[in-house]
RNA sequence: GGGGGUGUAGCUCAGUUGGUUAGAGCGCUGGCCUGUCACGCUAGAGGUCGCGAGUUCGAGUCUCGUCACUCCCGCCA
């Protein structure tokens, strides 16, 4: 029999009645009245009350000892009587009637409070997180994101694929984030680097013949932290296949995404089967590629209206003239909404750097159409007519303008949509909205350089038949490129891959590398390409990301168990830290300062 | 690198227009209490008001600088 335990903490029932039991685990709270005292004795299942009596010779003992000290108990486990049941405890019917009690860890006056609902300090948190992992709703998370993993694991395999570890010593690549660079030794002056995602490895994979890959593969970017972005690493749920179309990669996403998420939470999934929108669409009527669904509201593009007679709004023409766009975002039945409402968002569009948001209500007045508010006299009745036209419109309906370059206009009118369905609370919080964006631009251009390089992933293949693509305006050259969206949040991208050399040199030729360039910073890949690749391609779900959708958390740090703060530093052990001399000199390394 | 927010007891926070000895709850220490489950009652300890300058007769409060944490932008699948 084991020394320490008859029963976890959740165990005891009605049917355990005058049994000897054994419990162990930490006190976590103690109700002292004096010649009785209860501790709720808490462990990873859950909680059973524990009784001393005023003759029980570890009375003092026990009455001395601190909240989150170990403990084993034994004792009698008795029926409570029935005005003393707890109904919120399992195990609420019973309680343990302590003979004996051994110290198994001692603990000092805590610097967080595990019995808490209270929020605390990230500092505090992280320093002690071994006490903070305690507190049940981080627990849980955690339980959670166990049970996540393990359900994925049996799924991949139920579904034919095959799990393999991939390095994480590597190689640095040109592409992408900035790496972590780890020293190497038994070669001076060179290094290696941490995986930003086992992307080549994956595609080696397939080239080997292993047909279906997956891993939870831990990936590591040095970049900056935000509160959906651990600062370093991360997981993914790391995709290949070999012989597969964009459509096949999406069946078994959805199929998967599906499954998790309807065995994890009670949230419904609007839709099954994810709508697929093209990037260019996306960015039209949401302003932004990873738009969250569950909002109803669409963006327009008014500018051509704007430009015609009808419309005597000048400070947009003028700027129409310079580049601008006009797009517009329309809410339905908002007619009654107070005038405060409407300034609100114009105030609000200020405040986030924008001229503003211009606004109009659709009436009707004896049958003759016009717009209320600020800017409606501008506009003629036929005008207003096509408004309605172009943003489907009805009599009632609002219509918020805004204007400025493509990007900006995006951005604003993106971050609008989401502000505008807040104020009137369009979005359903119980429902999870996937959808695919798909048919990303191959390349893109930086704005100020006027550089082309990659929009996303260099292995990437261009849609269509190689000797059909437009080389010459490598600008209009789409990727059979996609991104998972869910609730706004980007869960994941992939691609079919580019398997021809001659045709990767190309789009590389296009991005500026040389062939002895590729040949030397993608060695591994470009030389396996040339020997039998298969047609593969695959897909890289961020892990941390679905476990903070399923745990409706929305930070990351509330689903990793031992995360880094924003500066990069693990408060608990200290990282990074100084090294010796010694260590340095070993690795040929030199402090600057 | 830039912008916003926060920083007061071990923890979570309050602190009015700049005004006497800086408060509360939890935790901690002591006393009382046999049915609690946020136990109750009672007494007590505990403070470089992040740090440093400045303004002022007087600064937790105002100004400047600085540091830490956090959110966002840049960056990043």
């Amino acid at each position: 029999m084991n020394i320490y335990r008859t029963h976890n903490c959740n165990e005891v029932r009605a049917s355990n009645s005058d049994e000897k039991v054994t419990l162990s685990g930490w006190i976590h709270k103690k109700r002292d009245h004096g010649n009785l005292v209860f501790i709720d004795l808490r462990d990873n299942y859950g909680m059973t009350q524990c009784v001393v009596q005023k003759d029980s010779s570890h009375f003092e003992e026990i009455e001395k000892l601190k909240l989150e000290t170990v403990i084993k108990i034994t004792g009698s486990c008795i029926k409570r009587a029935a005005d003393a049941i707890n109904a919120e405890l399992d195990t609420g019917e019973m309680e343990v009637v302590v003979d004996s009690m051994e110290v198994l860890g001692t603990c000092g006056e805590l610097p967080m409070p595990v019995f808490s609902d209270q929020e605390y300090s990230e500092d505090i948190r992280l320093k002690y997180r071994f006490l903070d992992l305690r507190r049940k709703k981080i627990h849980q998370n955690i339980i959670l994101r166990s049970k996540v993993i393990s359900f994925i694991r049996d799924k991949m395999s139920q579904l034919g694929f095959l799990e393999f570890q991939t390095p994480i010593l590597t190689a640095s690549s040109p592409e992408g984030a900035r790496d972590f660079l780890v020293p190497s030794r038994l070669n001076p002056g060179k290094f290696y680097a941490l995986p930003q995602a086992p992307q080549q490895f994956k595609q080696l994979i397939m080239v080997a013949g292993f047909d279906k890959y997956f891993q939870i593969a831990p990936c590591f970017r040095d970049e900056d932290a935000r509160a959906d972005r651990s600062p370093g690493e991360f997981y993914q749920l790391d995709i290949e296949m070999s012989f597969v179309e964009q459509e096949d990669i999406f069946t078994i996403l959805e199929k998967l995404m599906n499954d998790v998420f309807s065995q994890f939470s009670k949230k419904k999934i609007i839709s099954k089967v994810f709508p697929r929108i093209s990037y260019d669409d996306a960015l039209l009527k949401y302003g932004t590629d990873k738009p969250d669904l569950r909002n109803p509201l669409i963006i327009y593009d008014t500018t051509d209206l704007f430009l015609s007679e009808e419309v005597k709004f000048e400070i947009f023409k003028k700027l129409i003239k310079q580049g601008s766009l006009v797009r517009a975002i329309k809410t339905t039945k908002t007619s009654e909404q107070p005038r405060s409402f409407f300034d609100g968002i114009d105030k609000w569009a200020k405040e986030q750097g924008a001229s503003g948001l211009a606004y109009l209500t659709i009436e009707n007045n004896n049958n003759v159409l016009s717009g209320k508010g600020p800017i409606g006299k501008l506009f003629s009745e036929a005008a207003i007519k096509e408004l309605m036209k172009l943003c489907e419109a009805e009599v009632g309906d609002s219509i918020f303008f805004a204007c400025g370059k493509k990007s900006e206009v995006e951005k604003l009118s993106a971050i609008a949509r989401d502000k505008i369905a807040n104020e009137l609370k369009l979005i359903d919080e119980n429902t999870f909205a996937f959808c695919w964006i798909v048919d990303y631009p191959m390349f893109e251009q930086d704005p100020v350089t006027n550089k082309i390089d990659f929009s996303h992933n260099p292995f990437s293949i261009p849609q269509g038949k190689t000797e059909n693509i437009d080389f010459d305006n490598p600008l209009n050259i789409k990727a059979y490129q996609y991104d998972i969206v869910c609730n706004g949040i980007e869960l994941s991208s992939g691609a079919i891959r580019n398997h021809k050399p001659e045709l990767m040199y190309k789009l590389f030729g296009i991005a500026g590398y040389s062939k002895d360039q590729v040949d030397d910073k993608f060695s591994g890949m470009i030389n396996a390409l040339s020997y039998g690749a298969p047609p593969h391609g695959g897909i890289a779900p961020g892990l941390d990301r679905i476990v903070m959708l399923l745990a409706d958390e929305k930070n990351i740090r509330e689903v990793t168990m031992f995360p880094m703060n924003q500066g990069a530093q693990d408060l608990m052990m200290n990282a990074p830290s100084d090294v010796t001399d010694q260590q340095l000199k070993e690795l040929n390394l030199k402090k600057i300062k």
